[in-house]
DNA sequence: GTGAAAGCGCTAACAC
DNA sequence: GTGTTAGCGCTTTCAC
């Protein structure tokens, strides 16, 4: 290739491409686009011309034409976790697969920022969106009159547009049942608020699941070991079990609502010379890379992030097509990914005893 | 807000809300960018009727118009690392506080993807892009005519771009030496590669601090205990330091090139009975939230991701405001993090002896 | 299979 | 301060 060729000034345009090939520009945008049969002979002139003149299509200006971008909106409440990393990774890898581009959007930061994107979809130069609302009370799909194209990821309870979720409840009572058969007595739920500012749609229904496998299992929860955490991130996962130990509550085993929790509570635990899982027992969820490679190995819920991503997508496009379709709202599956961290059968933890 | 409000069928355009503000679509037009002085009472008046249409401004018409699209593309190889969220995280903040979007691109699963952005920005709907470059060799700015307004992330050696950079040769250096100085001999450097395909320009630098450290001491470095690592992920380092141990490598230390790369090492090493420090020291680089929370924390190299951002989105709009300026490169500072998996002075690593 | 004309919604350049 | 004109580059009719 040469170097140092000066760029060919003002960038050729389909008129430009139209003129050297002796053709119109409608029908370099047939080729460009192959939406109409063009004759071989024809063809050959249009791709011979646009090559000659670096030709790179005005994205803009087809975007104003026919009004869609091909760029679909990602906003996650907080960038810098493992499970945001893993699901950007996800959605980037399928989203190129169909040629779509992936604008992403950081939500928690500002209060106003899930509202904006949803109302104002067009400003972002978005086709559609998806979404992980920060809260179910005040996300802005509840409030919103007429709705861009979103795909809701998580448990929100709404039917106004279409989700793809794990049976967070579920998925919660079978880790602490798993946990409870391990031979844990006093559980903490790391993560769940039932009220406030923080009270997540999914926290909400971790910690219901938390409550049901105590109910099934005989036993119950109690109120000063269900935990808030905020943010949702190895800090604050850590700074809630210290919260947790100078508060000199009794326990035996955690169940953090996410594996950064979790990692966040295993260092905080460490620092008070707490073992997992000889003293505690420790579970997360969404199994992020590091979960499996944490010493001991984590036990966490596992689900495809993959699978959600493709989910999220496929809902998304169909949605693109047709706005006026029922919403659906997708199951993604889950399993329980039993590792170190919850000891083994028959060997009950040593539990925490504050002196 | 009202419920169910049927939408107001066709999008209302300026010229809409100049005929209701009885004002001219240029001054719709100057209210909405600010661009030029509106009187209070017209600007009341648009505002009212933009309201009352619940106007939403058409950025696809803007860019056309004006050439820029308020995107900028952030193109990483590995998405799912942790470092790669950190960075994203303080790109989308700072790029948001600047009223720019971002657009996000994963290059290391496609060989052309690098090459399709920088060649062809305009097409994707960004302005410019901030890339973390796969390989110097054959990485896309070194080959390309003319180049969009591009900052390279990293010590990639060329004059063509603007850039952002830490000091990697001299940070290896320093956390090189400060793993002799406490003891170990047979350091292993985790994750460079000289030659071939993965060999990136950060790779290589960092190698060469190993080994500068090592001359510095008067000691020298082995090429058995030099490992390439691929991908710079959890799995990769673990993957690596399992290599090492069934090929019978005595050593006694670790620089991990990313703290992914020694949190995977970590559970390898552990894999084997070997601890850490008392058996192997271990040291990264980055400094994710995750290296302070590990067990034992996470000797690494600092810097500031959010003043990295700063600076990549410095440059960047410097270069879209004169795209013929002197290219730039700007410097981050780093600084070593020293933590637990290094031990303590006088107290030297036992060592991983092979039977 | 190809072309001509019109216009997507906005803003630069200029008037007034 | 505000209006008029023109046109960004493409694609959608609708001819031929």
């Amino acid at each position: 290739m040469l170097a140092n060729m000066p760029p060919r000034s003002p960038r050729a345009t389909m008129k430009d491409v139209a003129a050297l090939a002796r053709v119109s520009p409608k029908t370099v945008s047939n080729v460009v686009t192959g939406s109409a049969q063009v004759s071989e002979p024809t063809r050959q002139r249009v791709e011979d011309a646009m090559r000659q003149l670096d030709f790179v299509p005005n994205l803009s200006a087809r975007t104003l034409r026919n009004g869609r971008t091909g760029i679909i909106g990602l906003a996650l409440p907080d960038l810098s976790t493992a499970f945001s990393a893993d699901l950007t990774h996800a959605v980037v890898q399928e989203a190129h697969r169909r040629g779509q581009a992936v604008q992403i959007e950081e939500t928690a930061a500002e209060p106003d920022r899930e509202h904006d994107l949803v109302s104002r979809a067009r400003a972002h130069l978005i086709d559609g969106l998806i979404l992980n609302p920060v809260r179910l009370e005040d996300s802005a799909v509840e409030h919103e009159e007429s709705l861009p194209p979103v795909v809701l990821i998580g448990e929100v309870e709404q039917t106004r547009t279409d989700r793809v979720f794990i049976d967070s409840r579920r998925a919660a009572e079978e880790v602490t049942a798993h946990m409870l058969s391990r031979g844990a007595r006093r559980l903490v739920a790391l993560g769940g608020a039932e009220h406030g500012e923080r009270a997540t749609a999914t926290a909400r229904l971790r910690l219901q699941g938390f409550r049901d496998a105590h109910a099934a299992a005989g036993l119950s929860s109690a109120p000063e070991r269900e935990l808030g955490v905020w943010p949702w991130s190895i800090g604050g996962g850590a700074e809630a079990v210290e919260q947790l130990v100078s508060a000199g509550v009794e326990f035996d085993g955690i169940v953090a609502f996410t594996d950064s929790i979790a990692m966040g509570a295993r260092h905080a635990l460490h620092r008070h010379g707490l073992s997992v899982p000889d003293d505690v027992l420790l579970s997360g969820f969404d199994d992020v890379e590091h979960a499996a490679y944490s010493i001991p190995p984590l036990t966490t819920v596992g689900f495809d992030h993959h699978d959600y991503a493709v989910a999220a997508l496929d809902l998304l496009a169909a949605r693109l097509d047709d706005r006026s379709r029922a919403t659906r709202a997708e199951p993604i599956a889950h399993r329980l990914i039993v590792r170190g961290s919850t000891g083994d059968p028959g060997a009950a933890p040593r539990g925490h005893r504050p002196a």
